[in-house]
DNA sequence: ATACTGTCCGGAAACGTTTCCGGCCACCCC
DNA sequence: GGGGTGGCCGGAAACGTTTCCGGACAGTAT
C-alpha cells in the first residue's frame, strides 16, 4: 500500500495525493476529502523513510538522559514525567521521541555525534549536563538544534532550562538560619555534574547573604547516591563538636536518605540532632520518611513541556533560516518545608 | 558529506564504499580499512533515512507504555530500568528505541497503527496490556513483530513476558496463612488491566490451594493508586468484624500506601491491626515505610533485556522468513518479607 | 474575441543509500 | 595456452515520498 497504489485507486497522480494528504492549498476541497477518505479506508500512511529522505528531516527528536550514576534510582522517577511532558508537546507536531541512552561501550559524545551525523533526529534535549560537557560543545559548534536541561561551563552560551538552585538554596538556607543554624554544610556530587557546581555556588551566596561564612571545610563531596549521603553524614559527625556542622544541605533526596540511615544507626534523629535539607525531591518518598524530608518539589511534567517548546522554537527558527531566541531559564522549584531540617542541638 | 562525496575522496565507487562500511565480504581488507579510516576522519555516517528507505527497515523499535492511570507515579519507577534494559540489548544491534506514548487525543490503537503503517518502527514492545487489548489484536493480525509485557485474552496466542503473579500470590498467601489469616482479601484495579485479572485468578488458586474459599466479597476493585488503596481499606474496615478481612493483598505498592494512610488515620497499624501485602514494589519506597512493606521485588532491567531479546528473535525470524519460536514466559518475582503482613488480631 | 489570471492537476526529478548485475583481472589447474 | 574460478569493484536501479515546473481549463476583464 504505497502512495502509488492509492493514487491509482483514486485515478489521480501521486503528486496530487501527496498534496491532498499534506494539506497543500493547491488541491480542491472535494479532491482532498476523497483522498483522505480512501486513504484512511485503505489504511494508508506515508512511510516515514521516504518522507524523511525527501524532506531532509526525520520528524524525530532525541532525549538524552544523564549517564546513570552508581545509584540508578536517581534518574528513575524524574524520567517518566519529564518524557511525558516532552511528548505532550511533541505529539501535536507529529514528532516522535527517541531515547538516546547508554550504549555502554560508546562515549556519550559518540552517541550524540552518531545521532547528528546520521540525521536520525532533528533536535536534541540533553539532560544531566556537566561542567565540561563535550556533547554541548559539539552540538553548539555544529549549529544543531538542541536544548539542555541543565547549565554548563563549556559550549559557550547555549539554550538551557535548569532548576533554580539559587532560589532554592536561598530558601533552604534561610529556613535553617531561622532555626538557629550557623554551621550549614553542603553535600554535593563529587563528579563534574553541573547541578553540583550550581548548587554549591548558590549555597555560598545564600550563606553570605545571611552574613555567614562559607568555608571549604563545610563542603562535602561524594557520589550522588544513598551511599554518598551516608558517608558525608558520617564524616560530618566526626568533626569536633565546636566546629561540627549542625545542618547539611544535600543535592537530592537520595543522598538525604543515606543521612537518615547513618543517623538512625547512631540513634540520632534528623531534625533534632542534625538538620537535613533534602535538596531535589526526585520521588514521592520524602513524605513517607520519618520525619518527613524537607526539600525541593519540581514539576517535571511542565518542565518537560517547556524544554520541548524551546526546542520546537529552535527547529522552527532553523527552518525559517533565522536565529532562535535565546533560552536560558531557571525553572522554579518549591521548597516543601517539613520536619527534617528543624532544630539544632 | 554524503557517501558520494566520500567515495570521490577515496577514488572509489559508492557501491564499494557502502560495502566496506557495511561489512560485506566482497571488499578487500585494505580497502575497507582505508574507507573506514577516512569515513571516521571526515565524520561520515550513513543517513538513516536513505538507508532505511532502501532497506525497508527503520532500525528502530518502539516501546509503548501503559496508558498512565490517575496516579501516574505508578509507571514512574518501573520505566527507567525497563527502558535501560531494553536499550542495553538493542544498542549492540544498532537499533534505536522510540517512545510510543500518549498523544492524548489519539487512541492507543491509533498510535500503534500509525507506527506500523508508517513503518516507523521495525518492532514493538507493548506494555500495560489489558484483557481486551485492541493493540495486540491489531499487531498479531498484521503479523507485525512484537512482544507484550503482560498477558491478554485477546489477540490469540501472542508472545509475552509477564510477572509471575501465580508464584507471587502463592508465596504471599502462604505467608499470610502462616500468620494465621483466614479471610484474605484482594485489592485489584477496577479497569481492564490484565495484571489485575491475572493476580485475581492467582489469588483464588492460592487460597484454594490452602483449603480456603475465595468468595467474591473478598474482592475489592478500585483504581490503581493511593486513593484506590485508601478506599479499599476503608471499605474493608467497615465490614462487620465476624466477616471482616484480616489481610489485604494489593496489586502494587501504590495501593498499599493508601492503606497505610487510612490505617494511620484510624490509629491503626499495618501488620498489627490489618495485614497488608503490597504486591508489586514499583519503587524503593517500601523499605522506608513504617512498618516496612512486604511485596514483590521485580528485576526490571533484566526483564527489559529479556523483552528486547525476544523481540530481536522475532525480527530475525521475520528477516529469515521463518516463524519465530513462541515466547510466553512468566518472569520470577521475589517476595521480600517484611513486617506489614504480619499478625492478625 | 483575446489576453490574462487563478485553480487544480500530472510528469518527473530529487533525496541518500543498498544491492543486483555484470565485468575486469589475477590466479590456478589441466 | 586455454578455460575456469574467485576476488574485487563500478554502473545503475530501486526504495517511497515531496516538490518543482509546466500545462489544461475555466472564468473574467478588456
Amino acid at each position: 500500500m504505497g502512495i502509488r497504489e492509492l493514487a491509482h485507486h483514486l485515478n489521480l497522480s501521486i503528486a496530487t495525493v501527496s498534496r491532498a494528504l499534506n494539506g497543500s492549498d493547491e488541491v480542491s476541497a472535494a479532491t482532498r476529502r476523497r483522498v483522505v477518505a480512501t486513504a484512511t479506508r485503505l489504511g494508508y500512511a506515508p512511510q516515514a523513510a521516504g518522507r524523511s529522505l525527501r524532506q531532509g528531516r526525520s520528524s524525530t527528536v532525541g532525549l538524552m538522559l544523564p549517564a546513570k550514576g552508581p545509584d540508578e534510582s536517581y534518574t528513575l522517577s524524574l524520567f517518566f514525567p519529564l518524557a511525558d511532558g516532552i511528548q505532550s508537546v511533541l505529539a501535536p507536531e507529529a514528532l516522535d521521541l527517541v531515547l538516546v541512552q547508554g550504549r555502554s561501550d560508546e562515549t556519550e559524545l559518540g552517541q550524540v555525534r552518531r545521532m547528528v551525523e546520521r540525521r536520525a533526529v532533528d533536535g536534541l534535549i540533553l539532560a544531566g549536563t556537566r561542567g565540561d560537557d563535550p556533547r554541548l560543545a559539539y552540538v553548539a559548534e555544529k549549529g544543531f538544534p538542541f536544548v539542555a536541561f541543565g547549565r554548563s561551563r563549556s559550549g559557550g552560551v547555549h539554550p538551557w532550562v535548569d532548576l533554580d538552585f539559587e532560589a532554592g538554596a536561598q530558601a533552604a538556607v534561610g529556613r535553617l538560619v531561622g532555626f538557629g543554624h550557623r554551621r550549614i554544610a553542603i553535600g554535593v556530587p563529587a563528579d563534574d555534574a553541573m547541578q553540583g557546581h550550581v548548587y554549591l555556588k548558590a549555597w555560598r551566596h545564600a550563606l553570605q547573604a545571611q552574613g555567614l561564612r562559607a568555608p571549604e571545610r563545610l563542603v562535602y563531596r561524594d557520589e550522588l547516591s544513598e551511599r554518598g549521603g551516608y558517608r558525608i553524614t558520617q564524616a560530618a559527625l566526626e568533626v569536633p563538636a565546636s566546629r561540627r556542622p549542625t545542618a547539611i544541605l544535600f543535592q537530592s533526596d537520595c543522598m538525604a536518605i543515606g543521612a537518615y540511615r547513618r543517623l538512625s544507626e547512631l540513634g540520632l534523629r534528623p531534625g533534632r540532632d542534625l538538620a537535613i535539607s533534602g535538596g531535589v525531591l526526585t520521588g514521592e518518598l520524602s513524605e513517607y520518611l520519618s520525619p518527613q524530608l524537607t526539600g525541593f518539589r519540581v514539576a517535571y511534567r511542565p518542565l518537560g513541556q517547556r524544554l520541548a517548546e524551546a526546542l520546537l522554537a529552535r527547529l522552527a527558527a532553523r527552518d525559517a533560516k533565522r536565529k532562535a531566541p535565546p533560552v536560558q531559564e531557571r525553572w522554579p522549584i518549591e521548597l516543601v518545608a517539613r520536619a527534617s531540617d528543624a532544630g539544632s542541638r
